[in-house]
DNA sequence: TTCAACCACTT
DNA sequence: ACCCTTGGTTGAA
């Protein structure tokens, strides 16, 4: 007879092992413990009741469902759009069995509805327990296996302890995209050190050693999910990453998928089982919010860390999405393996008007400030209870209505949106040189993220939880609320210079300190019922025109000095990845310049000036002296090189960098100089540029446009 | 001169 | 595995 014993601690990996549920425990005295669980899980089928019926047979009677143990069962459901179902329950003991009895049950049954068939084992595992991944938990186990298992936090806790990581940094000492790496770079806490890559064998001893050394719980590295694991498996080494040694590594193939109106390129993945790898690299958002924002976003979403990493944030607020579903007993639809169909002529013409925009009046004006609405898609959302149930043809008289219950999507945003105010809150209390402002910025720019997107997953046809109607009415609502804004800023005297989306510019003769827009932000907040900031008061601003035809303005193009002298621009060459370097800090130098003028009648005398930075920059170019990087320009591959009809520049760097044998993916981004003749681009990475054959008209033409967005405004 | 193709920005 | 539009440039017709 085994005994019970009880050990508290942070849960940090969870997945279907040979023998039920495999666990790893992240225990309070430093142990990390593997554990099992029972678990048995369910999918659902609902439709024509002899297919179903068929269904059932073909399951209890067939090598199919008898090999897994299925049990089944009829049960009454809620789908959130169609209302109770009557639906058969397929419940496996063992969760590892589930993706292929739904496989070959849909290719049997092709015409049923399924649902709960591909959600992510964390988030049934947070359902049934309430203990999400990350989060802290307290278990009773026999020998290996869980008995009980209770939560001992939840994932709205503003500022818990962090978990106790330890994480292992692993670098080539070059970009193998460009070189052959010779050696890897270690580093763990002060320890830094650097181990040959060849010969193989010490290589392989020496990693090995270091696995075993430090146990690492994260492998933080660079390229590891697209040089150095893929590596190590071509070169035949025996080496396991994993923290399970009964486990292979998960590598999933390069991908290039469209999304966020582009294509995108992911490269291979390698995940590991009971300790995690990011290649920060290869992960989709790691450059806007880091590793604290990765945690946190695993942490609210239940999704794990390694796959969050390399996700979009709209696969982690469709977690979310899921996990508000199985704690309300809401079906959740399977995914219909459908290539998004192109919207038809009808759909085109009823699509939304997306966000209010208005025209700016062109030139500069002085002392105007910017107040924004914080959050305002969601805020919206949760406020008017908008949600796929609760909008649509039939139900646009329940909006805003009291008394209606909280939608699915509501719910889920109401404690998300809660917490990133709360620690945008606390962040303004906090000292800025304080150490955990870096931490918390992060996190609420992860959680910023979460929030943008679902609002953008209203309207995705592919979404389990959408309803066009609801996205239009979170866009005609935004519209209305902004025209709301407007007018008590016009009844308070102000003049309202521009207007876009969730933002606002202002202006009154004597209101120059942020204390004079007090009374404004409290009348908007009253009114609308929806938090609204002074982003700042500009000393001055400028609004520019169409290049096409100078006397129309376009909204989203703009520069000004906020009265602390921080300089804010948008739309600008400066703030585009096609702009090179050189021409950016130039473009930013003349505006850095611009700005010492203390007024903006003073800003004229510093014209002259701002001449000499840009002819200084001209002399640098034409004298050689500008460093190849400075020149590079970025772009983004949107197909195959070959599919272009007339390649552009990132095409021809491609066709380049496939000549000297390098493999290209539509989503890359491509890096080059322009260079004279044809075909006009060199390609970072394909040996060395002549630095004469760099095509300085083009750049001096390029800096001269870029000099003319910040200057034209004060050219009279 | 006009137009199609392509690319990136705003949040 | 996110929605939308628009502005701007280039190169060919």
């Amino acid at each position: 007879m085994q005994t019970i014993s009880s050990t508290a601690g942070w849960l940090i990996d969870l997945y279907a092992g040979e023998s039920g549920l495999a666990l790893w425990l992240l225990c309070d005295d430093g142990q990390r413990l593997p554990l099992r669980m029972d678990f048995p899980i369910s999918l659902y089928a609902a439709g024509d009741f002899g297919l179903l019926r068929q269904a059932w047979r073909f399951l209890s009677e067939g090598s199919c469902g008898q090999g897994a143990g299925v049990r089944l069962a009829r049960a009454t459901r809620r789908d959130l759009f169609s209302g109770e179902r009557e639906v058969m329950s397929v419940t496996v003991p063992n969760p590892s069995a589930l993706a292929a009895v739904f496989a070959e049950l849909s290719r049997q049954f092709p015409e049923l509805d399924y649902y709960d068939a591909d959600i992510p084992l964390p988030l049934r595992f947070a359902a049934r327990t309430g203990v999400t991944l990350l989060g802290r938990c307290r278990v009773e186990v026999c020998g290996n296996r869980i008995s009980t298992i209770e939560t001992l936090d939840n994932r709205w806790e503003l500022d818990p302890a962090p978990i106790p990581l330890r994480i292992l940094n692993l670098s080539p000492d070059v970009n193998p995209t460009l070189r052959t790496p010779q050696q890897l770079a270690i580093s763990y806490k002060r320890a830094d050190y650097r181990i040959n890559l060849e010969p193989r064998r010490a290589f392989e001893i020496a990693l090995e050693a270091v696995l075993r050394q430090f146990d690492p719980d994260l492998i933080l590295t660079d390229y590891g999910d697209t040089w150095l694991f893929p590596k190590l498996r071509e070169w035949g080494l025996t080496l396991n990453p994993n923290r399970d040694p009964a486990r292979e590594v998960l590598t999933r193939k390069a991908d290039s998928y469209f999304a966020y109106g582009q294509v995108v390129y992911r490269g291979a993945q390698t995940h590991l089982y009971g300790r995690w790898h990011i290649d920060r690299r290869n992960a989709m958002m790691f450059g806007e919010y880091g590793l604290d924002g990765v945690l946190e976003q695993a942490r609210v979403t239940g999704l794990g860390v390694q796959e969050m990493a390399r996700k979009s944030p709209g696969a982690g607020i469709t977690a979310m999405q899921m996990l508000t579903a199985l704690r309300t007993n809401v079906l959740v639809p399977a995914v219909k393996q459908q290539a998004e169909a192109a919207k038809t002529l009808q759909e085109l013409v009823a699509a939304d008007k997306g966000g209010m925009i208005y025209q700016p009046l062109i030139g500069t004006h002085k002392d105007v400030a910017q107040i924004d609405f914080s959050s305002m898609y969601p805020s919206i959302m949760v406020n008017f209870n908008i949600s796929p149930e609760t909008t649509g043809p039939a139900r646009t008289g329940t909006i805003g209505k009291v008394g209606v219950p909280d939608g699915l999507v509501p719910q889920t945003l109401r404690p998300l949106l809660g917490k990133r105010l709360a620690l945008k809150q606390l962040l303004t209390e906090l000292h800025p040189r304080d150490c955990r402002v870096k931490t918390l910025k992060a996190r609420a720019a992860a959680l910023k993220w979460l929030l943008v997107v679902c609002f953008g997953y209203l309207g995705y046809k592919n979404a389990r939880f959408g309803k066009i109607e609801s996205h239009e009415a979170v866009t005609s609502l935004s519209r209305e609320l902004l025209l709301q804004a407007k007018e008590v800023a016009e009844r308070m005297g102000f003049e309202v210079l521009h207007m876009y989306v969730d933002c606002l510019f202002v202006q009154q003769a004597g209101c120059q300190a942020a204390a004079d827009f007090v009374p404004l932000l409290n009348a908007i907040e009253t009114q609308t019922g929806i938090a609204i900031a002074l982003d700042g008061v500009y000393r001055w601003v400028a609004f520019l025109p169409s290049r096409r035809d100078k006397r129309i303005p376009v909204p989203n193009r703009y520069f000004g000095v906020f009265q602390s002298g921080e300089i804010k621009y948008r739309g600008i060459e400066a703030r585009r990845h096609d702009t090179s370097s050189w021409v950016s800090s130039t473009q930013l130098a003349v505006l850095e310049c611009l700005a010492q003028a203390a007024t903006l009648e003073q800003v004229g005398d510093y014209r002259v000036k701002a001449q000499a930075i840009i002819a200084q920059a001209k002399r640098c170019l034409m004298a050689g002296r500008v460093p190849v990087e400075d020149l590079l320009v970025t772009q983004r591959l949107s197909r195959a090189p070959e599919a272009y009809k007339t390649p552009s520049p990132a095409a021809r760097a491609a066709m380049q960098l496939q000549q000297a044998g390098k493999t290209v993916a539509p989503g890359q981004t491509m890096r080059f100089v322009f260079t004279r003749g044809k075909p006009g681009v060199w390609a970072y990475g394909c040996g060395e540029l002549d630095i004469r054959t760099v095509d300085t008209a083009m750049y001096a033409r390029l800096l001269e446009r870029a000099a003319q967005s910040v200057l034209e405004s004060f050219s009279q």
